[in-house]
DNA sequence: AGATATTTACTATAATTGTAGTATATAATC
DNA sequence: GATTATATACTACAATTATAGTAAATATCT
C-alpha cells in the first residue's frame, strides 16, 4: 500500500524545498524570504504555487484570520525515494552502480577506486 | 568547455531511449516498432517528437527520398552524467550517500550493510 | 504514366507549467 | 468606524509539452 507520489513541475519543487527546509506551518511571506535573490516571484505567484501544491495533495494549509499557514504532508524523504527510485529506474536500467558510474565519470577519482565500488554496491544488488 | 545539455520533456526522451538502444540511423517505422503497445503513438506524434529533437540539437537528421534517418548526437552517456549530476545537486544536497540510503531505505538490506556502503562512499566524496 | 500507398512537413489543439494582475477579504491605524 | 495596508482568491495569459490531423512530397505498382 505505497502512496504514488506524482512528479512536480520544477517551480513547485522549489517552494517544497523551501518547506522542507524550514519550519512547520510557514507563512507565504517565510517562503518568499527563503527564495534566492536571483529567482525572485512575485508574491502572486507563489501563492499559486502553493495552491497547486495543496490541489496536488503536497502540503496542508491552514488559515487563520487573513493569513495561511502552510505545512508540508509529502515529505522530503518519500519525495527523494521518489525521485531515486525514478531515475534509476527509468535511465540507469536499474543498476545504482552505473549511476555511481556515471556521477564520477571524468573526475580525478582512480579507474580501479571506481570498479571497487561499483562490486561493492553489486555485492548489494544480488542480495535484492 | 562543457556543454550544457537541457532536461528532456518524457516524451522526448522515450524517443531517444530507443535510439540509445539502437542503432544508427533509425527510421521513423523502426523507432515507432520499439515503443511498448501500451503507449503507442501515433506515426505523426512520432515525428513531431523527432522535429523537436533535432532542434534541441539531441539529434541529426539525414533525408533519403522520402525517409528520414535519425541518429543521436547527445550520447545516453553525456545525458546520464546530466541527469545524475542535476537530482543529486538538486535533491540529495550533493550527496551520493544520501541518495544511496533513499533508494535502499526500506527494502530489507541490514543496516549495517547500509552503514558500511555510506562510509565506503564517504572515503571517496573526501577525495573531491 | 496514372493510381495508390507511404512518409514527412506543416498546422492544430488541449493540457500543463510559469508567472503575475485584479478583485476581495481581513487587519491595522487614525 | 473610516481609511489604508496587506494577504489571499480568483482570473489571465504566454510558453511548453503531449498528441495528432491534414497537406504535400515521393515512391511503388500496374
Amino acid at each position: 500500500m505505497k502512496k504514488n507520489i506524482p512528479k512536480l513541475p520544477a517551480s513547485e519543487l522549489k517552494i517544497m524545498k523551501v518547506l522542507w527546509d524550514g519550519h512547520a506551518e510557514m507563512t507565504r511571506l517565510e517562503i518568499e524570504a527563503e527564495i534566492k535573490e536571483e529567482e525572485r516571484l512575485a508574491p502572486t505567484t507563489i501563492n499559486t504555487l502553493l495552491s497547486r501544491l495543496e490541489e496536488r495533495g503536497f502540503i496542508s494549509v491552514k488559515k487563520q484570520g487573513k493569513t495561511n499557514y502552510y505545512t508540508p504532508i509529502v515529505s522530503k524523504k518519500e519525495y527523494q525515494r521518489r525521485e531515486s527510485h525514478s531515475i534509476i529506474d527509468n535511465l540507469f536500467d536499474g543498476s545504482l552502480a552505473e549511476f555511481v558510474t556515471s556521477l564520477y565519470d571524468g573526475k580525478k577519482i582512480p579507474e580501479e577506486k571506481v570498479a571497487e565500488l561499483e562490486d561493492f554496491i553489486q555485492s548489494f544488488e544480488d542480495e535484492l
